[in-house]
DNA sequence: CTGTTATGCGTAGACCATACGCAGAAATAG
DNA sequence: CTATTTCTGCGTATGGTCTACGCATAACAG
């Protein structure tokens, strides 16, 4: 029942250890043709130049001129595959915040450098991701972002949910982005054509009666005019920085 | 380029249509011998009982003892059964706040109505969605969220704005939960041992001078200690709404 | 040189969504 | 009543997916 815990610890996955440079090629055997890091780059291209979808055992081998089964014995299974891929994809952290920082710059930076990496790469949103970061990029991520509390009031644990509350927060925003965006392309549409064709079929199906408060919302004319989808995010992204901030003033007072 | 305009506006898909109960049957031909609600409601029980992965076309039309091609007669494509799991997934919306309401209380009230929804059927969250809602239900949620912000003095984009914020918050907090609770059950660890178990990965494979926040978080026993998930939901709720609140004042005053 | 071990990769199996086309049922037109 | 139309149910087939298994071979240890 309960996990392999040896005087190694809980047991690890070998596609984790090889991300941290713990796997060391035994002395015996004929000299691998490829590495882990050849596999995962191949993999991100096809990610970036097709999507997730077009992400296959197959596609990645034939990219990298290998059979499909050759993979297999880098990678243990196409997820781990996919946990290397976001390793990968999100890149090095922004770095620490400067040494006199304070904590409200330092977290905006933080997140519009998230923000950033999600608008290029917005296949990391397609990635079934399956447990708490345990790559050496993400945890480096991690680390930056608590970094920018250190001078805070707020306990420990509290410094974890603010960041998981924005690193949240930013996935969010950034998949209903570029669903409006995927969703243009697949319909044909201008993007800035979408929202106002999105208004305009909410409006021939809903009953004004039914739904008074969306109906307001409709005619306001709202979904009409498209504002730079970067004052979305600086609205959301305020709103929780006033509350956070709240949090901190009164643990302070 | 554009899409269909004609007099009828921009192309609605059939499964919507049908989900409004704006499809007619046509006079001629044989009975249909299913019913599209029929099959969504066969689908989400193969999703409740098995997860979304064991929703296949082939797997529902078992449970409905039909042939799987019979099922292409009633949606058009494995997408549109999602799209329509999804509206019957979500079920009614817990309904509008009382005339007098507050709206602190009476969006706190309709956050926990989604969260209970989505811890009960965490299927809901992996499925892919492909734009903004248009089902009769998930506009019946948004409609009774817009409400709770009927008395405030935000614009109507603000209040659109805020009701993603915080949705997005309760998806994001779900799925972190979900993940927990999927990987105890695939690595036969106890719920209670998750975090603890990742706790104890992480600190293994992280040198503390490298990740010296992150490794004051760790020995702080953050993660040893499993606390109510709740309280995670209420932490990250409350510092949501506390930002909306600074904002309603700030236009108010 | 011999034994051990890891690699490359071909084969094959078990799934999946779905395009297509045919047999037949139901309703209408004459 | 008969002929025609139109839609339903569904069998077949295609092309895609991941990956378990096993064999030949290359490289090193002794």
């Amino acid at each position: 029942m309960a996990a392999k815990t040896d005087d190694s610890g809980p047991v690890i996955p070998p596609a984790i250890e090889s991300a941290w440079g713990l796997r060391e090629r035994p002395p015996k055997g004929p000299r691998p043709g490829m590495s882990v890091p050849a596999i995962v780059d191949a993999a991100v291209r096809v990610a970036d130049a097709d999507g997730l979808a077009a992400v296959s055992m197959s596609r990645v081998a034939k990219e990298l001129g290998a059979a499909t089964m050759a993979l297999y014995r880098y990678v243990g299974s196409k997820d781990e595959l996919l946990m290397l891929m976001v390793d990968a994809g999100y890149g090095p952290s922004p770095g620490p915040p400067p040494p006199d920082h304070e904590w409200r710059a330092g977290l905006t930076r933080w997140a519009w450098a998230e923000h950033e990496v999600l608008r290029h790469r917005s296949w990391l949103l397609h990635v079934p991701i399956s447990g708490p970061p345990i790559t050496p990029q993400q945890l480096g991520w991690m680390e930056d972002g608590l970094r920018c509390l250190d001078g805070t009031t707020l306990a420990e644990s509290e410094k974890m949910s603010v960041l998981l509350l924005i690193t949240g927060y930013i996935r969010n925003e950034a998949t209903l982005t570029a669903q409006v965006a995927e969703g243009s392309r697949a319909a044909g549409v201008a993007p800035s054509e979408m929202m106002p064709a999105y208004g305009r079929m909410v409006a021939r199906l809903i009953e004004p009666d039914r739904f008074p408060a969306l109906h307001r919302v409709l005619t306001s004319g709202v979904l009409s005019q498209n504002d730079d989808p970067d004052d979305e995010f600086t609205f959301g992204l305020d709103r929780i920085l006033d509350g956070i901030e709240a949090l901190i003033q009164r643990r302070a007072g």
